[in-house]
DNA sequence: GTGAGCATACCGACCGGTCGGTAGGGTGGG
DNA sequence: CCCACCCTACCGACCGGTCGGTATGCTCAC
């Protein structure tokens, strides 16, 4: 568990991470910011990317928890899909900053740090892979798109949301969720240009 | 038209700002990358941040261009948003570096240019979304999901490509172009899950 | 007293940008 | 024909400033 000075420092880091990207954010604005010194800082951190591992790693654990756990259920393939999508999206418009931080600067781990996530970003993609072609061979959905295609759309819009979503926007969270499963659900269920080629 | 240092620098930026950000790319390794010195990159630019300026205009005007020359066409709405889609996602397959530095580069551009590019932006998804819009009002497509979130998954989808696809991956990318472009329409022929919402 | 939890002063590396200078091709007056 | 003049394109050493990180020491709960 982490303490109150460590979660001032990751909120501040957050944040300022969010807006104006990890490199142009410094350490002493993020100790600024949190109130705190930069002998707090290197107290709790051994270094800048440390704070970038965290953020990622909150994020990562909790949506593979969730997706579990709705997995467990043992709902047909559309509602497992439905679930998925809303909890994905809604959990997302909670996190919209950490979100943002994850799409933009992954990219800046470490060698060993960037594998171990790729291998989680793998396992997290297979696993939601696995349903949407089961619901194919069962013939609960169409199979006019491939499956990997649909699983690369619909994870991508989620980590597009911070683009473009706001907190104070017209639609609320789980209201847009919605709509994004609908759309999803509705591009599953077949129906598209080349109808000789539905199962 | 651009001399061919010109040239040479904005290439050497562009696959560095890809691989490492902006921030993380010195202008040394820009120039050295280039084969040419920091004195005929400060020749041709003022400043840095005029290198991602300029990698950005050459991507929206080729972008805007082409969605204007397909609407002009005159074809059905489904065949529009096909049109569209697929010329999209091809150049953008094209283009993933610069497309890459683009959607994570962007919110570093100084106010006045970032305003011109939101206009530029807020043109192209609202030519997109009247497309759309019309199709639903002749009743070609479905009203079931709304016509700006069906706008957001689908531009969402194309800025997301630089994160996994691979020039040297097993799909072509006229041939992803058309999955995507199918699962879309297919999204915009109905059949959701709640049936009593069509129109 | 001793270690966890900080505060403060400081370091060396590096970065974006500048600036005095040069190489070489065009050009026009004699 | 030629040479003084100029202008574009480019060179690379250098500067002020900032940044991530460290060294050292205080303090207070146990």
């Amino acid at each position: 568990m982490p303490s109150a000075t460590e979660q001032k420092i990751i909120d501040a880091a957050v944040r300022l991470f969010a807006s104006q990207g990890y490199d142009a954010t410094s350490v002493q604005e993020i100790v600024t910011a949190a109130e705190v010194t930069k002998g707090a800082l290197y107290h709790y951190f051994r270094a800048k990317d440390d704070l970038l591992f965290e953020i990622y790693r909150l994020l990562i654990t909790a949506q593979s928890a969730d997706m579990d756990r709705i997995i467990g259920l043992g709902l047909s393939s559309a509602d497992t899909v439905r679930e998925i999508l809303v909890s994905l999206v809604v959990s997302t418009a909670e996190r919209v900053d950490e979100t943002a931080v994850f799409v933009r600067e992954m990219h800046r781990l470490d060698e060993a740090r960037m594998t171990e996530f790729r291998a989680e970003r793998r396992r997290y993609h297979e696993t939601f892979l696995a349903v949407i072609e089961k619901g194919q061979a069962d013939g609960e959905f169409s199979s006019a798109v491939p499956a990997d295609t649909v699983v690369r759309i619909a994870l991508g819009v989620v980590n597009q949301l911070p683009v473009w979503y706001r907190p104070d926007g017209p639609k609320s969270p789980s209201v847009l969720a919605g709509e994004i499963a609908d759309f999803v659900l509705a591009g599953l269920s077949g129906r598209g240009k080349d109808p000789e080629r539905a199962a």
